[in-house]
DNA sequence: CGTAACCTTGAAGATTCTCAATAAGAGTGG
DNA sequence: CCACTCTTATTGAGAATCTTCAAGGTTACG
C-alpha cells in the first residue's frame, strides 16, 4: 500500500535529505527509507515515550509535535511542512520526548535512524547535513525563545505568519497566499497565547488591511506592516 | 599561557566530550582541542555574526548565550556550566546566530568544528555523542517552550532552580546548595520576566520556607514545594 | 570611599486571560 | 440530503498576572 516513489521523482528532493547526497549515493539512502506512509487526520506518527527508531520527513500535508505538561495540558512545540524533518529530539535517550500528530491528512517518509547514522558514517556530506538540520532547529528554537520571552501577541502572530510564508516560498509556492494547516487553537498554543487573543489579532490585522483572512485561508496584503510588528518595538527617540 | 591539562586529569571528563571516545582514541580528540582558554568576566567567547569555527566546552565558571532583537534588546538563550558544550547553533550557515559571554570568570576548551566532524567520521561513538548532545539541547528547548508558553512566573523560576540543581548534582556537587553564576537580570531575561518579578518571587519563596536566599547563594530547603510549582496547576477536581 | 551595577519593594497600569455567549463549519447518521 | 452534534472560530466584558515606573538599599570594585 506504500507508494514507492523515488526521491528523484519527489518535488521535495532539493530541500529534503536527498540534497545531501550525490546521485550515485542516493540509492543507498532510498534503500533504507520507507516512503509514502499515509496518515489520517489526527493520527499519531509517534507518541512521547515511544521508542525512537526513526526520523520522519513530511512529504504531503502537515504534522504538529507537542508535549504534555504534568497536568495534562498540551504544548505544541512545532509544525512540520513538506520537505521538513522531524523526530530528532529522540536521539538522546532513545525515546521520543514529544508526540507527533497529522494535521489534516499527511504522508511521511520514515528513515530508520540507526541506519541513517551508519550511512552518515560513510557519507560526510550526509553527516554534515544532519548536523546542519539540527543546528537549524536549534536556531529556530532560540528565535522562539525570544518571541515568547520578549514579544507581544501581535508580534508573535506576525512572526509566525512570516515564517510560514518563508517556508512556503522555499517549496516554490506563493509566499503571500496560503492555507493554514492548523487550527487557531494550535496556533495560539504554539505561540503561548489564548485562542481568543489569536482570533482577535487576525480580525484586527484584517481591519488594518495587513491580511485577508477567511477561515484558514490567508493572504498577506501588506508584508511590510506585518514585518514591522516586532521591529519597531520602541520608536528610536 | 594556555594550561595544557589533559582531559584525563579533568574532573569533567566523564560528562564532557571524552566520555564518547575510548581511552585509546582520546589522544586524537585531545590533539585537536585547545584546552583551558581563560575568559575574564564579561568577555565574549564569540559574537553573533562571527564565523563559526569551533564549539566550546566550559571547564570552569559559567557562560551565557544571548541574541539581540531588532531593537537591540537582549534575549538570554542559555547558561552553560562546566562540562557543557555550547556553540552548536552555528553549524548551519557557518556563523554564530547568538553571542556567548563569560559570567564571572571562566575557562573553556575550544574544539575546532571541522576537525571534530572529521574525527566523528572515524569514531562512530563520537558522532553519536554529538548528535545526542544536540538532541538533548532540542529537548531542553522544547521544555523551555512549554515553560514560556504555559507556566506562571513562579513555575518558571522553580523549574529554573531545579534544573540548575540537577546540573550541579551531575557534576557531583550539592543539589541543594549552590551559587547562581548569573544576575537576577539574566535570570529574568532568560525566563521572559521582569527583574522585579524574579526578585519578588525569590523573596516569597524564602518567606514560604522553600528557599534560603542570600544574594546569589541559594539553598533549596523544600524541594517538594519547589517541584510542586508547575505540577499542581489544576488540582484534579 | 565613591561610583556604578545590582537588588528589593511598592503602587499604578496594561496586556493578556478567563468566562460567557454566539456563530459558523465539519462530520455523522438517519 | 438534511438535521444534529461536535469542533472550531469570533466577540465582548471583567479579572488577573505581570510589567512599568519610581525610589531606596545593597554590594562590588576601582
Amino acid at each position: 500500500m506504500v507508494q514507492q516513489v523515488s526521491c528523484n521523482d519527489c518535488s521535495l528532493s532539493s530541500i529534503c535529505l536527498p540534497m545531501a547526497v550525490s546521485s550515485s549515493q542516493l540509492g543507498e539512502l532510498e534503500e533504507i527509507m520507507e516512503r509514502g506512509r499515509p496518515l489520517k487526520k489526527g493520527e499519531h506518527l509517534y507518541r512521547a515515550g515511544d521508542n525512537f527508531v526513526a526520523v520522519h520527513a513530511v512529504r504531503t500535508g502537515a504534522v504538529k509535535t507537542y508535549a504534555l505538561a504534568e497536568d495534562g495540558t498540551e504544548q505544541v512545540t512545532g509544525f512540520y511542512l513538506p520537505g521538513e524533518i522531524l523526530g530528532m529530539e529522540g536521539i538522546n535517550e532513545e525515546c521520543h520526548h514529544s508526540s507527533a500528530k497529522a494535521l489534516d491528512g499527511a504522508t511521511v517518509c520514515e528513515i530508520p535512524f540507526s541506519r541513517l547514522e551508519d550511512l552518515s558514517q560513510r557519507i560526510p556530506t550526509l553527516q554534515h547535513h544532519i548536523l546542519s538540520l539540527m543546528s537549524k532547529e536549534l536556531c529556530a528554537d532560540r528565535a522562539m525563545h525570544l518571541l515568547l520571552g520578549k514579544k507581544s501577541a501581535d508580534d508573535r502572530l506576525a512572526a509566525f505568519l512570516l515564517a510560514l510564508s518563508a517556508r512556503h516560498q522555499r517549496r516554490g509556492l506563493s509566499a503571500s497566499r496560503f492555507r493554514l494547516p492548523m487550527s487557531r487553537y494550535d496556533i495560539a498554543n504554539y505561540l503561548g497565547l489564548a485562542v481568543e487573543t489569536v482570533s482577535r489579532i487576525f480580525t484586527r490585522f484584517q481591519q488594518q488591511g495587513i491580511l485577508e483572512v477567511e477561515g484558514r485561508e490567508v493572504v498577506i496584503r501588506d508584508r511590510d506592516a506585518l514585518s514591522a510588528n516586532g521591529r519597531i518595538q520602541v520608536q528610536s527617540a
